[in-house]
DNA sequence: ATTGGCACTCGGATCATCGGAGTGCCAAAC
DNA sequence: GTTTGGCACTCCGATGATCCGAGTGCCAAT
């Protein structure tokens, strides 16, 4: 069964190559690995590979490194899922625990996973559009200005100052309040809004009119907000440095990416759900400047109904399975965070 | 006058240095600047500015570049305010008059200030302890849980979920939220939490007692949250790509510090008040390893009254004139838009 | 005080050399 | 047919020698 063995090679250049950080020859490998048979053996494998794409050469007589198509294989089918240690999983559990509100949470989540993964993180918010309205809050801070409160089941926080057109009374905010939470509480985004905008079309009584526009208007905004969709965290920029060199072709339009969240948006991608783990290597994703770069990333959010995106973007020359686990991880303890509160 | 003219010879070496990147020679020096004397009169100064640790060679027979301390010189008595362009000031009072709330004036000020220095910048919040508390809202979550929102002059607003020993009445509840806003409304934070405490201290209903403890205290705990006060905001960090040299020992230590925020902010300093601009060169800073960077920061606020510090950071060879009138018209643009609302 | 002249220095670029790691291929061995 | 040892070959990268020129310091002349 030489194709068995092909891809015991191809496994080793892998991961030879990602500790090294140096093309990989033959020698070195049945070394390293054991492999039970000699050089010679290897390097007609290494050519077969080479013929079928899944490695190359930087230059003739120098030793293999894994192509996109080579990493992409090793991750689909040579990867053997690596448990977390258990100080890791404390680390993880002990440090998320402490966080104090959803600000918090997505920091912290930011830190632990660029640390586990000594790599770029990045964490989006959890996106409004699947969440449901907990409460709206009115408050009067002048006659004819109030501060709109959306407080969301995912426990986040939208606030507005809404200028009104005329004085505003006790009576009429209350029960501008109770009506607004009437119809909207509990319900998820995209019905809020119609919703809302029902009852600021046919005001209900005559007292009303005059502030039911503006409220209900500010409201729908930050519901539908999709600046707030756009929120990420990032964290771990650091670890750039380690890229040492390839700095102009690699670090460069990566440190650009981060700055540009819609750019990173992007990058992520999809969320996916139930523990499915989305890889990306090198040239399959969406930006050429980022031909070298992959994205391990994966949904999150409560009961497993992927609220928003959390990953991990590094070279393409990474620790697949290590990082896949961390990400994977972070996500389980990040969503059943958010499903306690 | 021999003095003035080694002081615009000073000059001159900065200015060519931050230009070129390169260390400036004699010759160099009478060519792209009027002075009007020979290379030979310049070498002579050159020798002296060197004596007085203004200027040194990276090596024998290499052109001077200028050291902390002939930059310090340079900044304290050779800049020369530069006004900033009509095309920038118009780019600056856009950008930033778009801004929606108080996290979207950072955001952008962070981006408007890293574009116009080419620079890292970084903007701190507006601190909690000189504000004064605006208005407190108690929700309703659940029969034993409430939301506790608390207001701030800077427009700033901090929630706390609060959990109580038992149910809640509506009664009891929006007794509790009159009283606690007639005491803290309007005052300063640190007037406002001993206010707070004292009411919790001697609950003026026995229906209250139950609640009043946890909800003080989850407002007071909000109110002196040092994290906040930590809370930073950074951009800018792909300028740092334009290093290109001097990678491990400026790049890598600078952007360890952008990632720890109390680190950034002691590198920042104090605020300062009315227009006044900090500039802290190389070693001067309190970090070894952040000898080879300057940070330029001034404090903003409302009413010149300092509530936070903005500034830059980028290596000790920057466009020093150039950096403090960025700094200074975001700032002032940034407190006249606090100011606002 | 300034200037032109001049010898001197030293870093960086350029180029040649050399060693070694690694390859490809072939013929022998299993 | 697969595996293996042997061998010639390639080419990168380190090392070292050479050389050029920008820049300096100093001195004598202005």
């Amino acid at each position: 069964m030489q194709e068995e063995r092909r891809l015991a090679v191809l496994r080793a250049i892998v991961e030879d190559y990602v500790a090294t950080e140096e093309p990989v020859g033959s020698k070195a490998l049945v070394e390293r690995h054991g492999l039970g048979v000699s050089p010679a053996t290897v390097r007609n494998d290494m050519a077969a590979l080479e013929d079928e794409g899944y490695i190359t050469q930087p230059h003739t007589s120098a030793g293999r490194v894994p192509t996109d198509k080579g990493y992409r294989l090793f991750v689909d089918r040579l990867t053997t899922v690596k448990p977390m240690s258990a100080a890791e999983r404390r680390a993880v559990s002990t440090f998320l625990d402490g966080a104090v509100d959803l600000d918090d949470v997505v920091q912290r989540s930011v830190r632990v996973l660029s640390q586990l993964t000594r790599q770029v993180a990045v964490v989006q918010y959890p996106t409004l559009s699947r969440s449901t309205v907990r409460h709206v809050e009115l408050v009067a801070l002048a006659p004819r200005r109030l501060l709109a409160v959306l407080i969301l089941s995912t426990g986040r926080v939208e606030q507005r100052i809404v200028e009104l057109g005329a004085d505003l009374s006790d009576e009429a905010l209350a029960d501008l309040r109770s009506r607004v939470n009437s119809v909207a509480a509990g319900e998820i985004i995209s019905t809020a809004v119609t919703a809302l905008r029902a009852l600021a079309a046919e005001p209900p009584t005559a007292d009303l009119a005059a502030y039911v526009g503006p409220v209900v208007e500010a409201l729908a905004e930050a519901m539908s907000d999709h600046r707030s969709d756009e929120r990420i965290a990032v964290g771990g920029a650091a670890n750039l440095a380690r890229y040492g060199d390839s700095f102009d072709s690699a670090v460069r339009p990566l440190l650009e990416a981060l700055e540009e969240h819609v750019v990173l948006l992007k990058l992520l991608g999809e969320a996916t759900t139930g523990g499915m783990v989305t890889v990306r290597i090198g040239a399959e994703g969406p930006y050429e400047q980022l031909a070298s770069t992959s994205v391990v990333a994966t949904g999150y959010g409560p009961t497993n109904d992927a609220l928003a995106t959390l990953g991990v973007v590094g070279p393409t020359r990474m620790d697949y399975p290590g990082t896949m686990t961390a990400v994977r991880a972070v996500a389980r303890y990040v969503s059943r965070i958010l499903d306690e509160d």
